[in-house]
DNA sequence: GCCGTTTTCGGCCCGACTGTTTTCAGTCG
């Protein structure tokens, strides 16, 4: 039973509570500590004393008392009981937009009604416009609601998402009544999924902004829109929604709608202790407007150091902030190279020269060329003998280019007993070795662990590439144990990987975080293969940054001559 | 169910939009 175990049943709990019409700030303390359990970088398997894990916050003595039966037990008494409870099965209805829990009891106490089938079939039928406060227009919204949950249940990885809400934000942009604009939400915190697009837009005509919101040629249907508030689809099935304030509340907006709620929650609290109201329109005392124009002021106003959209998660960000020891978190500027780096060789599309001339023109001093390693067939993986001959055409690129540097690497495979697929002799002559798990996913916990620990072990492994292997939206991560990984990279001076690939993203921000905690060095790189993906790396460094990692955390902001005597 | 430099009880973030009513409840973020 891990974090994420013990976090899903207590947001399951809060579903049914809800439904069950439960007190809602009992509902919410069970939200509140399963944020707080999914995102504590330490295993609360490791918390054996109660009153340890009643320091955390939002876990009292109840339900430290549950988060311990759960340990000991692997199953919560009183959340069976709920599971069989005539609700539970009603927690399916709560996911369709439009319906709360009041509407849930509603047409499950007038119409018995349980699943999305019977909902769509009731609305279609024209039975929920019967019911005492629904009407006409709500029975239609549901079965919109319906149609849009069963198309998209997931949410985006934020490199699908992104480029299209660029597109927008610069279409807007253009119109004459926009004054300033930006990103909110998810999006603008840099999560590694996308839900749905905030835009926040500044204006003294915000009715025209609107308009032209929903004007766009990308538009779908309209959800709502409001003077200050609309709500749009797009065709890909992507909802966005704008807000638009006026220029002395800009900051203030652009806080609240950063979120996440979890933080704007703290924030709110805090001007509370301050005799202070914070709302989107700016920080209050009495009717007397304090702060709002930037947000650089609303955090000063209680009592605050300006906190990155990427931190902003109720993760410890507060707390650091209060006492001024939030970390200097790393920028896309710090990065001097990129040390994973495929060609033509096997599976790139690009040469290695364009590669290399790409990755100068970004301002690098040294990429690493890391093809793959025989194992993976389909990838045309470099035998000794290509691996030789790829390393004359670098070091005859290497003597063209002035003031940059083609390292000699490799992706070498790591096999399912733990071995590399080349020799420790081939290996040795190399600049750099990346080692990665590309076969037999299902292997158990421990001899997966057991396997990466190994290659950690291997003198010649530098690198442990995208350590969970997952594919965001694909593939779940392999089972593998974190924490042991880490103790092993940090026993053995060696390297870990955030994969920049925007479907990998692998470690992840938490990964990152108890990195750091650990002492663990990290290698934020692209796995580009092809130009294109160098600038990838953004989506590493935003996973960085959520993990709170500074330069001196991540090995590729050394420059190339302190890189070298690093990685020997 | 949690929490406490006013509190161990009585609070718990705040506002926009929609739809159904006619002053507000429900939903959402």
């Amino acid at each position: 039973m891990n974090n994420q175990d013990i976090a899903r049943i207590f947001y399951s709990i809060a579903e049914i509570l809800e439904i069950q019409g439960e007190n809602p700030f009992k509902i919410r303390a069970y939200i509140k500590a399963a944020q707080t359990v999914e995102s504590y970088t330490k295993e609360l398997s490791e918390i054996k004393d109660t009153e340890e894990l009643k320091d955390l916050p939002g876990i009292g003595e109840k339900i430290a008392l549950k988060i311990k039966e759960l340990l000991e037990t692997g199953k919560l008494e009183m959340y069976e009981k709920l599971k069989k409870s005539e609700f539970a099965p009603l927690v399916e209805l709560l996911e369709v937009p439009g319906m709360g829990p009041k509407h849930v009891r509603l047409v499950y106490d007038e119409l018995g009604i349980k699943t999305l089938d019977q909902l769509e079939k009731a609305a279609r039928r024209g039975k929920l416009k019967e019911l005492p406060g629904l009407g006409e227009k709500t029975e239609q919204n549901i079965l919109k609601g319906i149609e849009q949950e069963r198309r998209h249940k997931e949410r985006y990885p934020i490199g699908e998402i992104l480029p299209k809400a660029e597109s927008v934000i610069s279409q807007l942009q253009k119109a004459r009544e926009v004054k300033d604009i930006s990103l909110g939400g998810s999006l603008r915190r840099m999560k590694e999924t996308i839900g749905d697009v905030d835009i926040l837009v500044s204006s003294l005509k915000p009715k025209a902004v609107s308009d032209a919101f929903v004007k766009l040629t990308e538009v779908q249907n309209i959800l709502s829109q409001g003077p200050t508030k609309s709500s749009i689809v797009t065709k890909d099935g992507i909802q966005m929604d704008l807000r638009v304030v006026k220029p002395e509340s800009y900051g203030a907006a652009q806080h609240y709608f950063t979120g996440s709620k979890a933080h704007n929650i703290r924030i709110r609290s805090l001007g509370i202790d301050r005799g202070l109201k914070v709302n989107e329109y700016g920080v209050f005392k009495g009717k007397k407007s304090v702060a709002g124009k930037t947000e650089e002021e609303v955090f000063k106003s209680v009592g605050l150091t300006y906190i990155p959209p990427e931190m902003r998660e109720d993760w410890g960000e507060i707390e650091a902030a209060q006492k001024k020891k939030l970390p200097h978190l790393i920028e896309l500027k710090d990065i001097q190279g990129d040390l994973h780096i495929h060609s033509n060789w096997t599976d790139g599309r690009s040469t290695i020269e364009e590669m290399a001339k790409a990755a100068q023109k970004i301002g690098y001093q040294y990429i690493a060329l890391c093809d793959h390693s025989p194992t993976i067939g389909v990838t045309n993986g470099l035998t000794p003998e290509r691996l030789e001959k790829r390393k004359k055409e670098i070091d005859r690129l290497n003597r063209k280019f002035k003031n940059f540097k083609i390292l000699n690497g490799i992706e070498v495979d790591i096999k399912p007993d733990g071995k590399t697929d080349l020799d420790d002799e081939i290996l040795k002559k190399l600049d750099i070795v990346v080692g990665a798990v590309h076969t037999r996913f299902s292997l158990p916990k421990e001899e997966m662990t057991r396997r990466i620990i190994k290659a950690i072990e291997n003198p010649c492994v530098h690198i442990i590439a995208h350590p969970t292997g997952r594919l965001l939206g694909k593939r779940d991560p392999y089972e593998v144990d974190m924490d042991k990984l880490l103790d092993a990279a940090r026993a053995n001076q060696k390297i870990m990987e955030l994969n920049a690939f925007p479907a990998r993203l692998d470690l992840n921000d938490l990964h990152c975080r108890k990195a750091k905690e650990k002492g663990v060095k990290v290698v934020i790189s692209t796995d580009a293969h092809w130009t294109e993906h160098l600038h990838w790396i953004k989506y590493g460094i935003a996973t960085a940054r959520r993990g709170w990692l500074e330069p001196e955390d991540v090995v590729n902001t050394l420059s190339l001559e302190k890189l070298l005597k690093y990685l020997k």
